[in-house]
DNA sequence: CTATATATTCCGACCGTTCGGTATGTTTTT
DNA sequence: AAAAACATACCGAACGGTCGGAATATATAG
């Protein structure tokens, strides 16, 4: 609690996990901080703003993805890591008590819609995201193609894509079903098309 | 306009997919039906009310999918009906206005959210109908592979998990791009993993 | 057919509460 | 003492919901 300000976002990016916008009041910003409506005024002008930075703050953070911290060795090692990655966020979302149990109490969608609702530059930054995430994976696909790796008439992108909208409805799946503990059951899913894709 | 209730309930529907039900409010309610206040409390005894109707009849109407009804043929079939049935919905989703021009101006999450928050009841009928999709799936998938049209070591039941979590992403995707027409690139998708799934 | 009684549908002013935000402090730090 | 950090009382607007009654339709009676 040394840092009043940061305190405020990391309590406001928990609150905007679980609800929308709307659904999160400034009296449960403060009281949830355990500070007053002063002290949020204080570092804040308004709760949009606040939303704003948490906004930033969760893309730097939670939703960028380093691709090229990935193995880069083999289609296989690619997704392993990547899987691996998402587990290791899975555990950190733990850590600041968005899981409880077994059970999810957060969804990034409440942000993701908010967020492309309210701020019109978020648009063209989350259409980025996921360009750089399928130019990734297509990168992966094509060298798996050239080392032999893979061996599918499909093309590369389409591949790219498969893996990608697969591990995004299961992890819709994983949040509605309230389960985190079952994300380990992705890597058979993955698994399984990748064999498709071999042959 | 003959029917008021029915009236009301349609408009609200419309506005329960574009935002959440908190973002909603009685006013905007009122106005776009055409009607009043007095009226509407009239018919329901309270915006939850109306909300619930809403999801019973999205549900019961417009998710709820009859996969009986899908050809039993082979599972290319099948899913090639599947997405038929997708994009007649999208189609009817049109006539409501919940598509301007290209652009998807709804997004059923909302809906799904609000009433897994809200309604106790909902989770379990939500998970039913999950369990029905699944088990539907997997039912093609195993006649398919005894008919000899597919010829995978992958048990029956992960197969059909790859297909339905691939279209759920492929559908988030969607909502979020908010582009319409872009329905029918699932079927490459599914050609690919049917492919896969063939060797 | 007309007139009266009764039920249904609909209206909009109004109510209490909560909303995000402000103004004006008091405490704490430098 | 000056500034930064925080607290609290308060504000107007918007919220969901209520209420008495007006308008309209339907049934009944003469």
């Amino acid at each position: 609690m040394i840092d009043t300000r940061e305190h405020i976002l990391n309590t406001s990016l928990k609150l905007f996990l679980q609800k929308s916008f709307k659904e999160v009041t400034m009296k449960e910003i403060v009281e949830t901080t355990g500070l007053s409506k002063g002290a949020f005024y204080h570092y804040f002008s308004s709760k949009e703003k606040v939303f704003e930075e948490v906004v930033d703050f969760f893309l730097s953070d939670f939703m960028k993805f380093d691709f090229s911290n990935l193995s880069h060795d083999s289609l296989k090692s690619f997704y392993s890591d990547y899987l691996k990655s998402m587990e290791e966020k899975i555990q950190s979302a733990g850590k600041i008590g968005l899981v409880t149990g077994d059970t999810f109490n957060a969804n990034h969608y409440f942000l993701l819609f908010d967020a492309l609702k309210m701020l019109p530059s978020f648009k063209d930054k989350h259409l980025e995201h996921n360009q750089n995430e399928l130019n990734a994976w297509t990168e992966i696909v094509t060298s798996a193609k050239k080392s032999g790796e893979i061996n599918s008439k499909i093309p590369d992108e389409l591949i790219a894509k498969t893996f990608i909208y697969l591990g995004d409805g299961f992890g819709m799946h994983l949040i509605i079903d309230g389960a985190a503990s079952k994300m380990h059951e992705l890597k058979p899913l993955f698994d399984g098309i990748y064999m498709g894709f071999r042959a």
